[in-house]
DNA sequence: TGCGCTCCTGTACCGCCAGTACAGTTTTCA
DNA sequence: TGAAAACTGTACTGGCGGTACAGGAGCGCA
């Protein structure tokens, strides 16, 4: 029981890094037992096929990806009462986070599963919309406990913003591959941060 | 000499296609052949192997992409003079364009090969780089004249913003992917537009 | 001690795919 | 009409995803 697990852990280990270098399709299953040591039969008794890697995949990174979220903005929960200070420092603090990975943020699993979803099946698709949607009850939640407390300046409902904050995050992990610079996805993320400040400020000159 | 353009122009439409829905290594030569009507001689007659037709993928991805900018910041230029009232103009053209297309944005072939940076070769990394810098170029010289206008609520430079509208566009389009909600993209915008507006309002009440 | 379960290994095989090689053929245009 | 462009046809290599199945090592437990 235990043995197995750790098997499948570096398996998972192996592939999570490889998806997200060269993409699902480029990543072989022969190059994985390679680097985890284990024979081409041994792979197949953990997973039945490589679309069921991927559920795997996919799942262990939505996990992961949540508990990091409770961690950061719980911490910033306690930092400050206010909720809208309480939002920005969670921002400050995912943004010193991002920007302190060495070679940049690796890559989102849900980016790189949903921009080609012919490869996948229904089941995938359906857990990346879930994974999206908790991000917007997540945040959204946040924008809705701050806009009891604050007008916004602009018309703008809480999901939209929820939504804008995941925006960020994926197009900022994007941009940052694309100009090879890994400082972008944390900046941006602090402009985003000034917008929602400006956006919550009470409206006197 | 024509008949030839003509035939990579078809197999490059097909290439297109299939390689936004299934990504590039999940696209094979031969479905492509089949597509077209060639034979995969007529193929690498074209394309000296499948590195190349990344290539020519990207590098027309790219100059079409440039054309549609110009086209709509350059109406938006000619319905009003204030730099920052065509800049709003501009995304709100965008967002209506983004916004009527019948099944969402197809996908962006820069951020899929950017993403999976080790399956191709440093000049395809580097034509997504130049590509991301032609964004922050434009956007960066629209924000300049507005900024020359208008002074910023918050202390952003204009390389920042010019960024931020990169990163809500590529991060629109793949929450809409995920969320399986084309209007995320074209919403996004819009919620940018706001922060936008609202970053250079002149300060008063 | 040995039974049974988990966790694999070994071997052999299938069909698809990228890519190579190269000779031959049709089409196009000057 | 002739040369260049734009292909076709055939035959091959090696890697990969996946299947099938027999067997074995280690481990906990009665």
């Amino acid at each position: 029981m235990r043995k197995g697990e750790e098997t499948r852990a570096k398996i998972l280990d192996a592939a999570e890094a490889a998806v997200l270098a060269k993409g699902f399709g480029a990543t072989s299953i022969d190059e994985l037992i390679v680097e985890t040591g284990i024979t081409k039969s041994g792979f197949f008794y953990h997973f039945r096929d490589k679309n069921e890697l991927a559920k795997a995949l996919l799942e262990r990174y939505i996990d992961n990806d949540e508990r990091i979220y409770d961690e950061i903005f719980g911490r910033a929960r306690e930092l400050a009462d206010d909720p809208l200070q309480s939002f920005l420092i969670g921002l400050k603090l995912l943004s010193e986070l991002l920007g302190d990975l060495p070679n940049g943020h690796p890559g989102c699993l849900v980016a790189t599963m949903c921009s080609h979803e012919r490869a996948f099946d229904r089941e995938i698709k359906e857990m990346n919309r879930q994974a999206a949607l908790m991000w917007r009850r997540r945040f959204g939640q946040m924008f809705r406990e701050i806009m009891q407390v604050y007008r916004p300046r602009e018309a703008l409902d809480a999901d939209q913003l929820a939504d804008m904050v995941s925006t960020v995050l994926e197009g900022g992990i994007v941009l940052s591959k694309a100009m090879q610079e890994p400082k972008i996805l944390p900046d941006q993320l602090l402009v985003l941060r000034s917008f929602l400040r400006l956006l919550f400020q009470p409206a006197q000159a």
